[in-house]
DNA sequence: CTCCTAATTGCAACTAGTTGCAATTAGGAG
DNA sequence: CTCCTAATTGCAACTAGTTGCAATTAGGAG
């Protein structure tokens, strides 16, 4: 278990939730993950452990850690949400809703907004790691001829 | 049926896709609704009309009309999706992830990112219409304390 | 109008995720 | 260490949405 890990777990327990073995055992699997990963995924590779880990309190842990925002959730249209560790430099995707291609952005963009919608209107927007759909560059062409 | 919705479905067929009887009624009732609407709602509605309509194909023409940006698709952390015309001036969603609050702003915000997306990457981004998560001003303050 | 074919629908089985509730338990008080 | 209580889990039933495939049909060609 990381140094890492443990912070997190710490942090759950200060804002007064408990330290249930089931969600260190769900934390740490996200944790032992590289990049997105989805719930059903989670769910397997936690019963590789811990067989008789119960599937709802897999997904209310999930909930939650995405509640306390300790993880990134992310939709990138494939029908369920990709879970992943708060650790990379932040960026953000843009998917093309007819081709589904992805192409990554640096985080840069969004700075402006963050700071305006903190200014304004007090929201601390969660815009490290964003989902932006539209039409890519081949698809917006072959759309207009 | 209004104008509106007729130049949409020629907009179907323009496509080259067909223009069903079920496309048809699933998009009138997203006219008929005014606001957010789910799909489990669409389909109550389409059934109140035509009650051997099959749910696959609503769910199908949803995911149709979503993808030719026909009609706009919101999660509001329901736990499930939102659909509804285009018709409203552009406007954005600020969704608080503890307390689920919700606050709009105008779309005057994203202007400036639409036109950077599309100057670098080329991509053609649905800005119109957005739901960004954070935690709200109170949520926020509390966090610290 | 008839024929043709690829797109679409309806169906039935399935899957991911949710919910209400009784049983269990983390963490705090004594 | 023991007791207590609210938070959490496990369970079983349920619900929303998906999938593969055979049957149907929109729209185009002749």
């Amino acid at each position: 278990m990381s140094h890492h890990h443990t912070a997190l777990l710490a942090n759950l327990r200060d804002q007064g939730r408990r330290l249930t073995p089931q969600r260190e055992i769900v934390l740490s699997v996200i944790c032992a993950s590289a990049g997105h990963i989805s719930a059903e995924e989670i769910l397997t590779r936690v019963r590789a452990r811990y067989p008789y880990l119960n599937k709802s309190a897999v997904y209310r842990t999930l909930d939650l850690l995405a509640q306390l925002n300790l993880v990134n959730v992310t939709d990138f249209g494939e029908g369920r949400a990709l879970y992943e560790m708060h650790r990379d430099p932040h960026h953000h995707h843009l998917i093309c809703r007819k081709c589904r291609k992805i192409t990554n952005t640096d985080a840069s963009i969004f700075e402006s907004i963050e700071k305006l919608l903190r200014a304004e209107y007090g929201f601390h927007a969660d815009l490290d790691h964003f989902a932006i759909w539209g039409l890519c560059r081949k698809c917006a062409r072959n759309r207009k001829t």
